[in-house]
DNA sequence: AGAGGTGGTG
DNA sequence: CATGCACCACCTCT
């Protein structure tokens, strides 16, 4: 690739006075595309201070000193950022758009990722998002040097020549990537799923700053009762345990003294076979749950609470941002090989359903003059997968918003429907239901089998009523499966792709490899479509929130659930206008079956 | 530092 | 022959 800049001597002007800056954009204005990266002093928009901003074309890197040139006021430096027309280039958009937003004012319109790209352009094959040293090398053969970047940690000194050429390089080097990654979208057929991602990455960064109100001495006062209970369980686990062990019960002062470490699974081994006899090949729960024996009775109980304190306690309250008070999440829009977000410091997306001793989503409440709105859609994956795959009774079951397991058991065992079948036939529906699910995860006749717990020609028998009453899904999974053998990659409807390293014939692991990719491609354009979805209505969203003057905004996801935090007045108006959003962003790709969405306005994270 | 086990979510 | 998708956090152990 021929290259508009030299490498070893990028051009660049290090920008200190107004002036100065006004001379740039002189430049800058006349650019269909422009390159932006920014260096701070860490990676925090609310406690971090920003540095520098690199604006460019792929000629020159200008580089602002934000100390010195006062951004905030500084309309035309605003104008620019914000120009709907010109492409911004940016590496990890929604990082630079955070601290553009927060510390000059100026919100991000029309940009292109690199990073975002990269991801969707290798998604299954790479489980990280791809950075600009990686793509600088594969689509350039330049290998930048990073080692600068650390640099800028808690820096407060002058900028040094070295901090300059490194910064200026980056938004140069984003030129040659970015015009190879746009022939490979086309070649792949991909630039519909690419421009998802980049319209949705400024809501997703709109949601990181917003991030969310938790209620910390109450939640404290929770983890304190599950404390108790751990504590409890922890001391008759030890008593119990006791005989087992003999020596060693009792220290020099006579305080007792635990024989082993419960949350170490290797001495749990040797406690439950060697010492009491029982023959665990594993110590999670589904065998636990099927021993019936005073240590291991403990032992689940204790569990229960350590799960709880380890996962959400102190540890959850520590990710509270000090200026903000708040949870801000880092959500990973390419965090998962279909599409989904991920998140994580917190991960709010694994926090536990209320329950009685933790009511976790309970604390999640909108800050003061707010309220919550959850929506979320129901039972989606199931109705992509009766739109994907054309099936024709499952079609008309969710047409006729028909109790979808009862259906299903009403077609496998022959019986009529009839709106109290749940009542009259649980144990049916109950056959049925875990059917549908595991279905959509490529779920096998011995897989159903262990996990209703039957005999797998049992299991056999009921995979092939299944499909009788749903012919079409069957063809439809297989097809995908043979398709992503065939072709190396799945795809949703909209283009989002998913490769597969397929191994070789002479592999050992040939087979188990091949049925995991089997397994993966009949997922994949399920999980994926709901993760189309719930971009297009994020970028909905944002643009109703916008337009409609709201006071709020999104502050959570988890896969088919948006959560949003608007002011009171506004917020019923708004949950019509969630839900219409959802639907609508769904109505893209499901068109034979209804969606639906219902919203939930509150104090409270619940759905 | 990384792997393996366990368990929380959709 | 193996046999349910997608994650992240915490713990222990090497």
């Amino acid at each position: 690739m021929e290259l508009k800049f030299d490498p070893n001597n990028p051009k660049y002007k290090y920008i200190q006075t107004p002036s100065e800056l006004d001379a740039a954009l002189e430049v800058l204005e006349k650019d269909p595309v422009i390159g932006v990266d920014v260096e701070g002093t860490g990676l925090d928009p609310y406690t971090s201070t920003l540095l520098l901003v690199q604006l460019g074309n792929e000629e020159i890197s200008y580089i602002i000193d934000a100390r010195k040139v006062p951004l905030k006021e500084f309309p035309r430096y605003k104008a620019l950022l914000e120009d709907p027309k010109r492409i911004k280039l940016l590496h990890n958009a929604k990082f630079d758009y955070k601290f553009l937003k927060v510390q000059t004012g100026a919100r991000l319109k029309n940009i292109y990722d690199t990073m975002l790209a990269g991801a969707v352009l290798t998604a299954g094959l790479v489980g990280k998002n791809p950075s600009l040293k990686e793509l600088s090398f594969k689509y350039c053969g330049i290998d930048l040097e990073k080692g600068v970047r650390k640099t800028f940690a808690n820096y407060l000194g002058e900028i040094t020549e070295a901090q300059l050429k490194y910064s200026g390089l980056d938004t140069l080097v984003m030129f040659p990537i970015f015009k190879a990654q746009v022939e490979e979208l086309k070649r792949e057929d991909m630039v519909k799923v690419a421009k998802l991602e980049f319209a949705s990455t400024l809501a997703v960064a709109e949601m990181e700053l917003r991030g969310m109100c938790i209620n910390v001495p109450k939640w404290k006062e929770v983890i304190a009762g599950l404390e108790e209970k751990r504590k409890k369980y922890a001391d008759e686990f030890q008593e119990l345990i006791r005989p087992y062990y003999g020596t060693n019960s009792v220290d020099l002062f006579g305080n007792s003294v635990d024989s082993m470490n419960v949350n170490s699974q290797a001495q749990l081994m040797d406690l439950l076979n060697k010492r009491i006899g029982l023959n665990l090949i594993s110590t999670n729960d589904e065998f636990l749950k099927a021993v019936d024996h005073p240590v291991v009775n403990v032992l689940r109980d204790y569990r229960k609470y350590e799960k709880l304190i380890s996962a959400f306690g102190q540890s959850l309250l520590d990710k509270v941002n000090p200026v903000t008070g708040r949870l801000h999440p880092d959500y990973n829009q390419m965090g998962t090989a279909t599409g989904r977000f991920s998140c994580k410091d917190p991960n709010l997306q694994q926090i536990p359903r209320n329950s009685e001793e933790a009511p976790f989503r309970k604390l999640f409440n909108p800050a003061p003059g707010y309220k919550l709105v959850t929506a979320d859609y129901s039972s989606f994956e199931m109705r992509i997968l009766a739109d994907l795959s054309g099936d024709a009774n499952m079609i008309k079951a969710l047409k006729e918003d028909l109790d979808i397991h009862s259906y299903t058991a009403s077609l496998m065992f022959n019986l009529p429907y009839t709106e109290d079948f749940k009542k009259q036939h649980p144990d049916l529906r109950q056959i049925a239901k875990p059917i549908g699910f595991g279905l959509m995860y490529g779920m096998s006749a011995a897989g159903l089998a262990s996990q209703i717990g039957v005999s797998k020609e049992k299991g056999e028998e009921y995979m092939e009523l299944y499909f009788k009453s749903y012919p079409s899904v069957r063809d439809f999974l297989n097809k995908l499966a043979d398709d992503a053998v065939k072709k190396g990659w799945s795809t949703t409807p909209l283009g989002r792709k998913r490769w597969y390293k397929r191994p070789s014939p002479s592999d050992p692991d040939y087979r188990r490899q091949m049925g995991g990719i089997q397994r993966q491609a009949k997922n994949h354009p399920i999980q994926g479509t709901n993760a189309d979805a719930i971009k297009f209505a994020f970028v909905f969203l944002q643009e109703r929130l916008e337009k409609e003057g709201i006071d709020g905004g999104i502050t959570h996801t988890v896969h088919d659930e948006i959560v949003s935090e608007i002011r009171e007045d506004q917020a019923e108006d708004w949950a019509k206008i969630q839900s219409e959003e959802m639907v609508r962003a769904a109505e893209l790709f499901i068109t034979k079956v209804p969606v639906k969405s219902d919203p939930y306005v509150g104090d409270e994270w619940e759905h």
